[in-house]
DNA sequence: TTTCTTTTGCAACCACGTTGCTTTTTATTA
DNA sequence: TAATAAAAAGCAACGTGGTTGCAAAAGAAA
């Protein structure tokens, strides 16, 4: 069965480097099967511990940099400044990432998840100013950590 | 006229240091001053390169960090991963900062400011997911650069 | 299989931040 | 004001995260 989920997820991973006109390497597969392995983002440092043991640091920051210039995953900004990416949607292609959306951190299982479907709500600012762009990002409790409440 | 400023600056100076029980030092006094003439956040590299000439880079590293644990300065999260600093209000103390507000970057001076008064709005996040901390940056034109309307 | 192109690994490097320890400065008290 | 104790600054050394140039290896195309 692991065999099986392993054969589809290759060739999804094919799909996506030939779509991408990327040649199939053993460290973009690694990386992009960890991706799709994965609901969330993941953080650079679990990517490089782990792809790191195969893989060559220096190849997996050059990995990394081109699924984003492909627009195949893009980068998560966080508070205490360590990276995260997460597959991008599908509108997302080369120089034309699509991603503005809400991201939530689960302070408990300390998960990243991108929320593609919230909403922005509009902010007012001081007279003088405009925005062209909010990030927002969310702290709290995910669906997978919530205590479950007893039914009667 | 300069030297006025400077005076008062410098009462002020003297004053912050005092009530937070911080011995009166070079670079105590250097970097406080940067911040108070000072209309928005400060990143770390300018305030290196501005007290740095006069100071080690482990001085200024551990001035900031002594302000930050003192309620005089906080941290804004930034997308581009270069911490920056502003002033915090007068109800943040030793352990305690209450600095939850939307930050604002204006992408033509660069600047970072701290929007006290706006409101961050209700987030409808999906079923499950519960938020205990929004964090807002808002990116845009800032006050001082919006292109001047002509009267007629 | 051969050839050309792309990717990888390696070594070396840089920027940023931290730590331990000694010297200097500040606050305190005589 | 001078002596003292406590705190801060400077220095050197180190660790981590990320980058670059170049030679070797792997992939794509023929
Ligand atoms: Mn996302
Ligand atoms: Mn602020
Ligand atoms: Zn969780
Ligand atoms: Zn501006």
């Amino acid at each position: 069965m692991n065999q099986l989920i392993t054969k589809q997820t290759n060739n999804q991973v094919q799909d996506i480097l030939k779509r991408n006109q990327l040649s199939v390497t053993g460290s973009r597969k690694k990386i992009l099967q960890l991706f799709l392995a994965q609901d969330g983002a993941i953080a650079h440092g679990d990517i490089e511990k782990r792809a790191g043991e195969k893989f060559d640091r220096v190849t997996v920051y050059r990995t990394l940099q081109t699924f984003v210039d492909k627009g195949i995953i893009h980068v998560i900004p966080t508070a205490d400044n360590s990276i995260r990416y997460a597959l991008c949607k599908d509108d997302c292609s080369e120089g034309h990432h699509q991603d503005h959306h809400v991201h939530f951190v689960c302070t408990q299982c300390n998960t990243t998840y991108c929320l593609d479907d919230i909403v922005i709500p509009e902010l007012k600012l001081p007279k003088g100013y405009s925005s062209s762009h909010i990030e927002v990002v969310a702290e709290g409790i995910c669906k997978n950590c919530k205590t479950p409440v007893h039914l009667p």
